[in-house]
DNA sequence: CACAATTCGATTGTATACAATTTAATTCTA
DNA sequence: TAGAATTAAATTGTATACAATCGAATTGTG
């Protein structure tokens, strides 16, 4: 390879020009900034997406939470074991199938969205895009994780 | 709150409404997609950002990394450990301030570098965004990003 | 039907993340 | 300058993540 070619190459290589990093300190970023919020919820970051899936559905299996999640039983089990023991969800093996675990929201765990709803409006008012910025963000992750996903 | 309100709350509520989630997912996407190059170099994702940094800096304090990597001591002083272990750098007391542990690469670490710098064209391939995209990406993630560092 | 293959969730082991605390070194200030 | 305040990294404890494997249940196939 030519010269010209290792110096781009070692260019791509720093820190700043590389997409995976901005994503995983943003990520991460914006993890932090939930936690004061989803505290007075008493979950943490992914107990919380785990409920935002339980509040849409009325019984889901742990395959079906971890493909909307991307997250895998190794994750998922202590995580439900968790939820279930601050009483917001029932975990119960599907009679039709015994090898399925059915997850179901608790009256306490339905109650606790009331609280929850109102986490989104104190994020946005966190955040420094507008709202035409915020779209297309949304799209362009979107686009790219339908793309990730498939490979 | 009016009903129709509510209502609007708890479609904001939706995991699919909200940014953290693809920014989250997408994150994990990415470094699953680095985890066959990487493995090449006998690096996991935390070890290969961190040699990112090491590869242009000749000195470091932890601190320094940690800064640039927003990632705190906790996390850094095994990652480092193992890095030290696996030959690619060394960690040595600053002599002006011993609390401050400086990093350096090995022979070994600064090699590394070549190897590595195929990586970026390799996960480049695996992505569906046109350049311009992945330019507008980049810049909402920096946007983003620098507004959350600071709150 | 028998049995191989598949599926689902749990378990194990390794590696992050990060809050909170600790320890040692340095700096600030009365 | 002595003690207080601050700083840097290490340590401790809790909670993810995920690869690999396991065990039980179900499904597919000759």
């Amino acid at each position: 390879m030519s010269k010209k070619n290792k110096a781009e190459e070692y260019e791509q290589l720093k820190l700043k020009n590389q997409i995976c990093f901005p994503l995983y300190a943003c990520s991460k970023e914006v993890i932090r900034h939930y936690k004061p919020f989803l505290d007075e919820l008493n979950l943490t970051y992914t107990q919380y997406i785990t409920m935002l899936v339980m509040w849409e559905e009325e019984e889901m299996s742990v395959k079906e939470l971890g493909s909307r999640l991307c997250l895998d039983s190794g994750t998922l089990t202590p995580l439900l074991k968790s939820l279930e023991g601050k009483g917001f969800i029932k975990r119960t093996r599907s009679a039709a199938d015994e090898r399925v675990l059915l997850l179901t929201l608790t009256e306490e765990g339905a109650s606790l969205k009331e609280k929850a709803a109102t986490v989104p409006s104190k994020i946005a008012a966190c955040t420094n895009l507008s709202s035409e910025e915020a779209a297309m963000l949304y799209k362009l992750l979107y686009k790219l994780l339908g793309q990730l996903e498939d490979t």
